[in-house]
DNA sequence: AAATGTTTTAAACAGCTGTTTGGTTCTTGT
DNA sequence: ACAAGAACCAAACAGCTGTTTAAAACATTT
């Protein structure tokens, strides 16, 4: 195999599994079986490696999670849909393989010291997922439903997915292992995440509950005569 | 003041802004004004350094935003309360100075790259708040409700408050500034979340949609006579 | 077979890292 | 005032970091 190409499969999860600083290229070289000087030879430095990565996994994630095309009819299904390739893509690694799930880790860290490499990763990849579920959340609710708040329900859909990768670490200690391995999976919590964004949605449901709760707040911050201070 | 806790306050900001890998002693102890030999000194290396802030970052927030008393006849103003401050926990900083909200960072930092610091941070932080969640939840729904459901939508409440701290640097590049200030307060967002936790908890809600997917996903699978394979 | 260009190699470089040393200054109790 | 201990300091240490060098090995073309 080509020696770029084994020095890109060998980066990836060691960048993903000790952060951009952390992840050495002689460890990186080592796995990959290549000379140290190489990465500075086929990619001009470590970062240029590094974006290689990226670029790398984006395309495969995109390939075996696809955004589904826009053919079905019932927007409910549609929905579920998305929120299934969304948890696919946070939880999932390599379908045929079962590898660890290194790739989303990459990407969270990228997002949590971010580089130049994530202006371009929000644009090609978050973003479009996005509007997908702005779409289908606008088709679900009224036709008056604001901009505002079919963004704040599509950015709530994302939220719910991306916890389960984001505190993995916290869930491990929170949740038994059986529990987590019977109850978390991609197809339960799927169904979940899909149930709840369509309980909200439901005509009777968001606007309801908002405006009983700028009611109730009313009423306690009337009681207490502080009106702009945190009661916490 | 004391050289241990000026190097305690240095060392937060800086541990949270480049990691604990990254971030270096020298830097730490120019900040605090302390020579670099004091770190080994007072804490041992840099680790118990860590350590140190992070104990006491945990004191500062439990005292900043401490979980409301259970004193909330309606459980969903209680929701409200709690959501107030998980939101206030994550997007707040010190109230009085205003200064930049590092301390989350960090957590999250620790979140990701896990050090036995982890464990006990779950325990005596993060479970406290998960059980109350579980109790109001439990109390908005029916009274047959299972431990897991009632677990998945006090998880699925954390999320969606999490989500607008971890991709602070998304949101950044995918909404604009003028917006983001109007509507994504720590109060718009604590309504939102808590109307859509209101519209799930419904009797009415929840379960109905639950069926409702169970039966469409049966449907799907049906018509494609591929019962267990990923249809992305 | 010779020449040209590409790829690989071991070694060295300069710089930064956390930690330690041994001595100095300051504080405190008697 | 003086001794004992705590606090602090500049300097050096050993190790690892990304990157570069210049030569060797290989491949390809003429």
């Amino acid at each position: 195999m080509d020696a770029r190409t084994r020095l890109l499969n060998a980066a990836g999860p060691i960048f993903a599994l000790h952060g951009f600083t952390r992840a050495t290229v002689r460890e990186i070289c080592a796995a990959a079986d290549v000379n140290i000087a190489s990465v500075g030879y086929y990619f001009g430095d470590k970062l240029g490696l590094y974006r290689g990565v990226i670029a790398q996994i984006r395309m495969e994630r995109e390939a075996a999670f696809p955004v589904p095309e826009q053919v079905e009819s019932d927007p409910r299904r549609e929905l579920y849909r998305l929120v299934r390739t969304l948890l696919s893509r946070m939880l999932s690694s390599d379908v045929k393989t079962g590898n660890d799930r290194w790739e989303m880790d990459l990407l969270l860290r990228e997002m949590q010291s971010p580089t130049p490499v994530l202006a371009e990763l929000v644009r090609d990849y978050f973003e479009p997922m996005l509007d997908r579920l702005k779409s289908v959340i606008g088709a679900l609710l009224d036709q008056d439903a604001s901009t505002i708040e079919v963004e704040q329900l599509a950015l709530s859909t994302v939220g719910q997915c991306l916890y389960y990768r984001v505190s993995g670490s916290v869930l491990g200690i929170l949740i038994p292992a059986q529990r987590r391995q019977e109850h978390y999976d991609i197809e339960s919590l799927s169904q979940h995440v899909t149930a709840v964004m369509l309980a909200t949605t439901d005509q009777t449901g968001l606007r309801k509950y908002k405006s009983e709760l700028v009611d109730m707040n009313l009423t306690v911050l009337g009681s207490n005569a502080k009106p702009s201070i945190n009661e916490n």
